[in-house]
DNA sequence: TGCCCTAGTCTGTGATCACAAATCCACTTA
DNA sequence: TAAGTGGATTTGTGATCACAGACTAGGGCA
């Protein structure tokens, strides 16, 4: 999810057992759960490797990305409260000094921080579970495109989302969120 | 999926094995995968069981049905030919026969491949394995359900979504096929 | 020089086993 | 009569093994 692994590599049961020291039964239950979310792809042979996305299934996700977590997040604007709205800021002061420090795996992570942070608040936990399916699949793909971006501005949509939360205006929270699903990917579509 | 399973019922990995003529280890990797979509749950003790859902977890997982279903035949439409909607009026057929038989196990099977063959056209595999994997969370449930509800009309929202494909009318089919989701899980939640 | 084949290695699969924890059931007791 | 209690059984877990298929690298051939 947070793009520790580059799209295309390879793994195996038993070198995921010595890893973390133990045998092959659970790495093999590990990896399957993760196969049957889409987070891993199996060939045919039965051999597993981080999925390789081509322009469409990215676009895909990213269509999903915007209608599960707008959904999510105008069911977390009514129980936002201020509490709420300050560990965000804090958060997002986290992806900037991850921005500026050029950390990409440490970005992705405090980014999927922010919004599942959000989310959590709509006490739809089905929803969230598939929002964060769709971000194990995205994830090492978006790694590559963030070490491949040039880019220190922290995130404006973000600032977008707080202040709409702060507003309690819907349709500007819903447009921000989705901007910010959407902005990062649009660039991986090459 | 289909509701051959009553929810809450128990199962065990050696039953599984023995039912399928394999070992514990393809049962066990089989209900692991299950487990990771949510079509089974996994208590604390690592025993496993088809879930009973709550209310709020019906009505989530309604409102999931609708968000990716409507984007589905929404992305289907354009591709609609003549083919596809005497196809989907076949499968409808099927489905008042299974209503007028008050084949509960039946009627689902064919309800969800008639939803199936219409978002197969929309090209958007992603979204429909998650449409799919929501189907299979409810598939327990709607089953108890149908067997409880004497009904035997056939599902009017079925024409409707055919009307509107004909007419390429892209609102009226999103709201049929947002009504047809969610109409009978409406009654669910009791 | 480039292609192809072959032997050796690696990999996933399914089966089986030992073990600890959970569950169940019959019996006892208050 | 109902709650508690003991042991017997069932259950999931992790490890290990044999095996077949896939991969890889090296040598032989055209």
């Amino acid at each position: 999810m947070y793009g520790d692994i580059a799209p295309g590599e390879a793994l195996t049961l038993r070198g995921i057992g010595r890893e973390f020291n133990v045998s092959m039964t659970p790495a093999r239950e590990s990896v399957r759960r993760l196969v049957a979310e889409g987070a891993l792809s199996l060939s045919s042979s039965g051999r597993v490797s981080t999925p390789e996305l081509s322009n469409e299934r990215i676009e895909e996700l990213a269509a999903l990305r915007a209608l599960l977590e707008v959904e999510l997040s105008s069911r977390a604007l009514p129980r936002a409260h201020m509490a709420l709205i300050d560990r965000l800021q804090s958060i997002n002061a986290t992806v900037a000094e991850m921005v500026s420090k050029r950390d990409a795996v440490g970005y992705i992570r405090a980014n999927l921080e922010f919004h599942r942070t959000l989310y959590l608040r709509a006490q739809a936990p089905a929803m969230l579970a598939m929002a964060e399916t769709v971000w194990l699949q995205l994830g090492p793909t978006m790694r590559a495109l963030y070490g491949r971006l040039r880019r220190t501005e922290p995130p404006q949509n973000h600032k977008l989302i707080i202040a709409a939360l702060k507003a309690g205006d819907e349709p500007g929270l819903r447009l921000a969120v989705r901007s910010d699903v959407t902005q990062g990917l649009r660039l991986l579509v090459v």
